[in-house]
DNA sequence: ATTGTTTTTAGAATCATTCTAAAATGGCTT
DNA sequence: AAGCCATTTTAGAATGATTCTAAAAACAAT
């Protein structure tokens, strides 16, 4: 696990990205970065962060999303048109969603075995599988 | 392969779905599914059927693709943040998602094989599994 | 300090989708 | 065919997530 606790390592961890350590960039990266994996939305980090107090304009929050996922440091997460998660878990894995509440949780990468795949055309490169077992919770949250 | 050919077929699907039979909704299904397989955006299915020369709102067209979907005769499809297509192959199976043109394509869904999949919590069924292979075609589309 | 580049920001702009309330249509019944 | 009521369609406004823009702020290096 990508687990980084301490400001040193919040800092490296921007810096190798290729990324200014800012003040933003590295209250985020605390954020999203020093508890255990976590899937988020551009809006909820970005309330997360003003409630602990550091105030980001959402628009560096989604800067900073995709500055994250291009330096491999987040992946992004299409399971609901017109909301994009972003998990901290890179690793190889799979989702759960539950479609009433909107949760997400990851599954173990090798819990699901891919077999055989269609040949792919001339040129084209796998760049990344994603498996979305949808979920009705049928029990209502009570 | 469910295909409906004759202007009967298309009234028949119509009126199994429980909806009219009215002069847009026919026309939108003798689109989607007189061809063989499609995957569509509202858009997309919009703009064609003004190029056939009906015209149909925008709101009718999200309203009836939403309306097929809950009667079953579409299936929706998330691969792209804030897009959402529509395929009229509803049997099983997965797709293929060209990241750099953006086109779909079906892969049989016997071609993928899932193994072991994790416990669900108590009263949960698994309303569907989606399992997209994101491919880069690296070869530029000349 | 000065300069030049990178980042952040507020607010406007965009895009897909949904909503609204009104007009049109469809399917009865007579 | 005429009238009636429920269903559909529609144009346009509203929404919500995201991106863009241009200006201000922060940063790094001289």
């Amino acid at each position: 696990m990508r687990q980084a606790v301490t400001s040193n390592d919040i800092i490296e961890m921007v810096r190798d990205a290729g990324l200014r350590p800012t003040r933003q960039r590295l209250s985020l990266a605390r954020l999203l970065f020093s508890g255990g994996d976590r899937h988020v939305t551009a809006e909820q980090l970005h309330s997360e962060s003003l409630g602990q107090g550091f105030s980001v304009s959402l628009a560096t929050v989604y800067n900073t999303l995709h500055q994250f996922t291009t330096a491999g440091l987040l992946r992004e997460l299409v399971v609901d048109a017109g909301r994009s998660y972003f998990d901290t878990n890179i690793s190889a894995h799979h989702h759960l969603y539950f479609e009433d509440s909107g949760i997400l949780r990851d599954v173990a990468g090798d819990n699901v075995a891919i077999g055989e795949l269609p040949a792919l055309p001339e040129g084209a490169k796998i760049s990344r599988i994603d498996i979305i077992i949808r979920v009705k919770d049928c029990a209502p949250a009570a």
